[in-house]
DNA sequence: TCAGATTAGTTTCAAATGAAACAATGTCAA
DNA sequence: TTGACATTGTTTCATTTGAAACTAATCTGA
């Protein structure tokens, strides 16, 4: 009874990368979510704080807020949480006042460490079944796709 | 003077597969906006229950949370704002009157083509440079990965 | 040197979002 | 039947989010 609505549709949804990708996303998503949120109250912005501190080390809210395409304001309320959490430490930037540099407590590096292991897991999950050349391919693509997506006008 | 701060890190970011494909759904979706966001005043939940309903046909509210990935509240919301705008129309449904048929308007399917062509184009720009087959094979890995993470416990 | 422009980070306020409550209809078993 | 339960879609309300304003510090060039 539903009839067809366009005798020679253009965009063909179930092919289209944006769609596939966007599908994706939100299915890798849920899944990690229920790590980090579910079992370990951080929301998404705290988790990806806490690795890009746990990947540089010592950084600035602005650097952060660049390596994890996060805006300042969702990083600054981050950092306020898990401060607040004890994961993470502010220290006054002596070069720079201001700006804060922002580092992992030692109970923010065991959570870390945990969660990183958990989430490898659950990478490994997504992965199954590909053998290690081609899920590097995949993720040359996504980089190359990344880059030409940013070069858009 | 920036310490590393695992000596042995058990996650690389940067080759961590949710990185990267956050990273390149992120890019993705600011280029896709900037056609129909600030092109065509459409938000992305406008956008995308325009396009399921465009290659569906007539159908329910339910039928487009469940296709599109979206909650029932924002269907709700983003359909009243394309009936507001005249793109989409509500029809009551004799087989069940809970529910309410929706169809694309005339103008709906026009600006349906117009955002499809447009689009897809800058889904060329994102594959530019990546043959047929590893566009095919990315698209398999993807819809893979995606019934991964479904079938998750 | 010092006035204007720029940058880092926070706060404020309005808009978007999501969970729960809700009204209206439908299903199913006793 | 009918009464309990389920489903559809909307509304309500509290929380989250993001843009712009703001404070404080730094840079820049006449």
């Amino acid at each position: 009874m539903t009839k067809p609505p366009n005798t020679q549709p253009l965009l063909t949804l179930d092919t289209f990368f944006p769609y596939r990708l966007r599908r994706t996303y939100a299915a890798m998503n849920r899944c990690l979510a229920s790590v980090y949120e579910d079992q370990h109250g951080l929301s998404q912005a705290e988790w990806r704080v806490l690795a890009i501190i746990a990947r540089d080390g010592q950084i600035r809210s602005r650097d952060i807020a660049i390596g994890a395409t996060i805006d300042k304001v969702a990083v600054s309320r981050a950092v306020s949480r898990l401060e607040k959490k004890k994961l993470v430490e502010r220290k006054p930037n002596k070069e720079d006042a201001r700006s804060i540099l922002l580092t992992l407590s030692h109970s923010g590096e065991n959570l870390y460490n945990l969660l990183s292991s958990e989430l490898l897991e659950v990478e490994a999950q997504f992965l199954k079944g590909f053998d290690k050349s081609e899920v590097t391919k995949l993720i040359n693509m996504l980089m190359q796709i990344e880059n030409n997506a940013s070069a858009d006008t």
